[in-house]
Formats: structure tokens, sequence, C-alpha cells
DNA sequence: CTGTGAGTTCACAGATTTGTGAAGTTAAGG
DNA sequence: CCTTAACTTCACAAATCTGTGAACTCACAG
């Protein structure tokens, strides 16, 4: 039996071979570019980008491999990367072997709580820097200023997350300004 | 080569032929670590890291390289990248061709300005993807949302930035490190 | 119980990235 | 003018990262 056979919707943008039509190829591409460039594992870019433009916001490992034309194995290394930072989860469909991963739906929200975990671990970092040099030092000072702002940084960007997640909860109608 | 003769006032931690004392090198590894591990190149995250962690916060290619035990052709580049972000501004000393690397006053304002710029084109690309997909799609309207989240994001930031800046100014007598 | 398809792991090969040594460039000093 | 010292640039070698194919595990279907 084929694949579409066992599956219930096939659409107009799956039936190609390739995977997916071109322009939605390029917006996968140049987004994962954007990612790379910030530091993000390019395979994992590509994954990430290519579920944001799926319409359902959940793919298959299969179904990566064949939009992105790799091998399954390079898609499994990469959700895992992802999974780990908790930018995707994996969902097994029940009557199925087929695992499905999906974008997290606040993304943006988890990548953030990660980057405060990172900012916690820099402060800590500035601790341990303070110690070495004195912290009578110039260089002692410059250090606890930057710890300083790290711990800014991470209270702000709880409060900023707060914001947004109010924002997005109030009904259409536009919002005050920065409320 | 040790070089402290030529220079005005050597330090008892620039006395020793390695470079500087081993805690503080194990901070700078350290830290270098940490940016490394967010996605920073390695060499360039070393040279910050050695800036920051001197006392008069700015130091030459020669005291880099001997501080990092690198060659003096790794800390070229690494600082090219950095003065290219704005992480470091080089200066030359009048009487010597001597050109010193100076840590930015508010490195982290400056970092904080490029991820400004990187979100804008990060919210470029979504609409670029909104263009690919279609804006009445799912993925349309999800990535409609993400360029709204990156565009309040970049608000957000340079407020952020604002009251750190004013809080910085305000407090104590405290005046700042000259660095 | 066996076949089949989905996904994972592992060792390896190709492609990048990194750092070095050597040669080049420029300015201060004799 | 010629030497010396401080970088810089370039070609190359070493180390790292990436993605592939092949072998393996698991669960459902028959």
């Amino acid at each position: 039996m084929t694949a579409d056979t066992s599956r219930p919707g096939p659409r107009a943008e799956e039936a190609r071979p390739e995977g997916y039509p071109e322009p939605v190829a390029a917006f996968v591409e140049r987004f994962a570019a954007d990612l790379t460039e910030a530091g993000m594992q390019r395979m994992a870019a590509r994954v990430f980008a290519c579920l944001l433009a799926a319409d359902e916001g959940a793919l298959s490992s299969t179904e990566l491999a064949a939009r992105l034309r790799v091998s399954p194995a390079a898609v499994s290394g990469a959700v895992r990367y992802l999974a780990q930072v908790h930018l995707v989860s994996r969902e097994r469909e029940p009557g199925s072997r087929r695992e499905r991963y999906r974008l997290h739906d606040n993304a943006w929200y988890a990548a953030m709580l990660r980057r405060d975990t990172m900012i916690g671990r820099w402060a800590d970092t500035m601790t341990s820097g303070i110690a070495a040099v004195g912290e009578s030092t110039r260089a002692g000072r410059r250090m606890a200023e930057t710890a300083e702002f790290l711990l800014f940084l991470r209270t702000e960007l709880d409060a900023l997350m707060e914001r947004w997640r109010s924002r997005r909860a109030e009904p259409s109608g536009a919002p005050p300004d920065g409320a």
C-alpha cells in the first residue's frame, strides 16, 4: 500500500514529490539562514523554519525529510536538539508509529526562557570573575556592573514576556499602547 | 616575549611570562565558553573576555596574543570581527605604533542594538513568508503573529535599554570606572 | 509470530571553520 | 636612509561540524 492511502487527507501542496511549493521552500531557506546566522545549527534551523511554514504546524520525520531533501537521520538529530531546547514537542499519533513534531505554541516564549537560563549562567560567571580579579579593582567593578546588567535584563525579560502574554490574551480590539 | 620593559607600568599580574594569573585565565576561558555557546566565534569570545578582565579595559594585539597564547594573526582576525560589530573600538597610542583595543563602554548596549537589527530582518522574512503561503492560511496567521511579536520585541528592547541607561545615570555618587 | 514501515543510532566522508607560520606593510627611531 | 617593532594578510594544515548510508529497534497489521 502506498503511503497516502493510510493517511487522511493529502493536500495539494504535498502532492508534489519534492515536498512543497517553491515559494514556501524559498521562505524556509531564508528564515533558516537568519536563524543560522544567529547561531542556531543549520539543520535545526531548517527544520524549525519548515514547521513554521507547515500549515498544520506539525510534521512527521518522514515528511520533514521529504520537504528538506535530507536523510531521516539528519532530521532525527535536528529534532532531538529542538526538543531539548523546548522549541518543538514530540507527539505520537495513537494508531501509528508515526511521531509528529509540533511547533511549540509559543516557541518564542520558550526561546526567551532559554535565553533567561543563559543569562543566569553568565551572571554566575561574572561573580566568579570578580573573585578572580578582586572586587576593588577596575576590572572587578566592571564585572560587577555587567552582572548587575544581566540580572536587570533577566527581570526585564520576564516582565516583557508577561506583557506580551496579556496582550495576546486580549480580544482583537486595539489595545491602548504599550500595555 | 615579555615586552614589559617598553611599557610604563608593568603590574604584578603582568610580570608573569604567561601573561596573567591563573584564576583570571580561568575566568576568561569560562566566560569565553559561555559566549561561544551562545554563538560567538571562539577566538572573538576569548578576546572579548580577556579585555573584560584586563584592569585597564584595553590591550594591544601583542598583549592579547601573550595572554591568550595564540598568534598575533589570530588576534587580528578576532579583533576585526569585534570592531565590526561594535563590541570593541580601536585606538592608536600617539607615541607608538601600538594600537589598543578597548572594550566599548556599553558593550552590552551595542550587542543589544545589533540584535535589534537582526530582529528587523527576521520580521521582513516573516512578511515574505506570509506572501508565500497566503495570509489566510494557518501558517500565514502563525507568521503574522510571529512578525507582530518581533516588532513588539524590538520596541520593548528599546525601552528596556532606555531604562537601564537612566538607572545607570541616577544612583548615588559612585562613578563608573572610566573604562 | 512474522512482516513492514517509522525512526534512531553509529561510523565515516565531505565541507567549513580555525589558528599558524611566513611574508608584507607601515611608522617611529637612530 | 635603514632598522626595528607592531600589526596585517595569505596559503595551508589541523580540528570541527554536518549529513549520509547501513544496521538496528519497536510497534502495529495480518
